[in-house]
DNA sequence: TAATAGATTGACTAATCAGTCGATATTTAA
DNA sequence: TTAAATATCGACTGATTAGTCAATCTATTA
């Protein structure tokens, strides 16, 4: 397996367990099963570590989601793709949807270029735009749009992991009726 | 001024700014104007100092929003009383703020005991079941709706943070709108 | 006053850890 | 085949840091 690739997710499960300070890169090196000096050789320090695992996991979240797009998919079908996809990742990958909000906050998020955060959400602030355009959405501010919409996701992210695994995707269906209803705009109720 | 709270003090802003791993005991101790064997005499351990500090900051939180209640509040009222309070404590300790999700997004909220958590929450858990019994909120699960509401906070907190000073009020009274509308039943809506 | 307990100090240490480096192996390209 | 470039190794180091400790100071109390 590919070592750079081995460190990544080394690091990914022990920056969970034990969170950065915890994790000596030695012990990442020994647990990915390559030398010391191997992890050096592609991550030039520990703070590089770190961010680039935070990209790549944002870079694939993304991906999954900007493949799900569908351009004749309604404003509504749209958006409960974008929904759902989200969630169910979070679900199959708890590490790594842990991670993120981990780098959120801890001064390492500072550490990342402000254009490359914006790259992450730019998908997003599109899709928003879009939605509002098209009158199905509530007359709002996009970074209130955008930021109710994130933390409904992980409220209910964080609740559905409380619940037994036959009961999760009715939570989910739940959720986003409730944040759908939160958002879309009367006039646009009234004629569904 | 008491030295043991000027060393949480001094930690808090430094554990915000520089991350747990980035401060070290001896910059708290000479920033707090002690001498290093002072701060391990009132915590003996750093990590005893991270929980203290983190239960601290709750017990602050939890007092103010105590002291607010009065039982003869609507129930629309006791929460919007919940809602704002809190919304505006975060805005006025904002580094206390990010340091409760700080601690929440990091191995360290592992070490608190269960039972630290719960006192945490009681509050807030007995009141939900008090507002549901009262039918005037939709019947859904208490962790549901815990978890809603405080994803919702969260939402709005950031939001806000984002606006000039003038706007923040109308802001948090639109988010209150919001976010009782997503949970009031719609038999209370009715004959509201 | 004398005695006890707690608070405060800061120099010290044992351990840890991020990152280096020179040597060796492997792959790529000419 | 040879040469250059890249990957890998792991012992090593300089710096840092959590926590200790014996000594001193201060407050309380009998």
């Amino acid at each position: 397996m590919d070592k750079e690739k081995k460190i990544l997710d080394t690091a990914l499960k022990l920056f969970v367990e034990f969170g950065f300070h915890g994790t000596p890169t030695s012990k990442i090196a020994k647990d990915a099963g390559v030398a010391n000096g191997t992890l050096f050789h592609y991550f030039s320090t520990k703070e590089t570590l770190i961010k680039e695992l935070y990209v790549s996991i944002k870079n694939e979240l993304n991906q999954i989601l900007a493949s799900q797009a569908n351009p004749t998919d309604s404003i509504k079908e749209a958006f409960r793709k974008l929904y759902f996809t989200t969630i169910n990742w979070a679900l199959v990958n708890q590490d790594k949807f842990y991670y993120i909000q981990q780098v959120h906050f801890s001064p390492h998020l500072a550490q990342i270029p402000e254009e490359v955060l914006h790259e992450q959400s730019k998908m997003h602030i599109t899709f928003i735009e879009k939605a509002k355009a098209s009158g199905d959405i509530k007359i709002m501010p996009n970074e209130l749009l955008y930021t109710l919409v994130n933390s409904q996701i992980m409220g209910i992210y964080q609740y559905v992991l409380t619940q037994p695994t036959d009961q999760q995707q009715d939570s989910i269906e739940q959720g986003f009726e409730m944040i759908w209803d939160l958002i879309c705009s009367s006039q646009a109720k009234i004629y569904e």
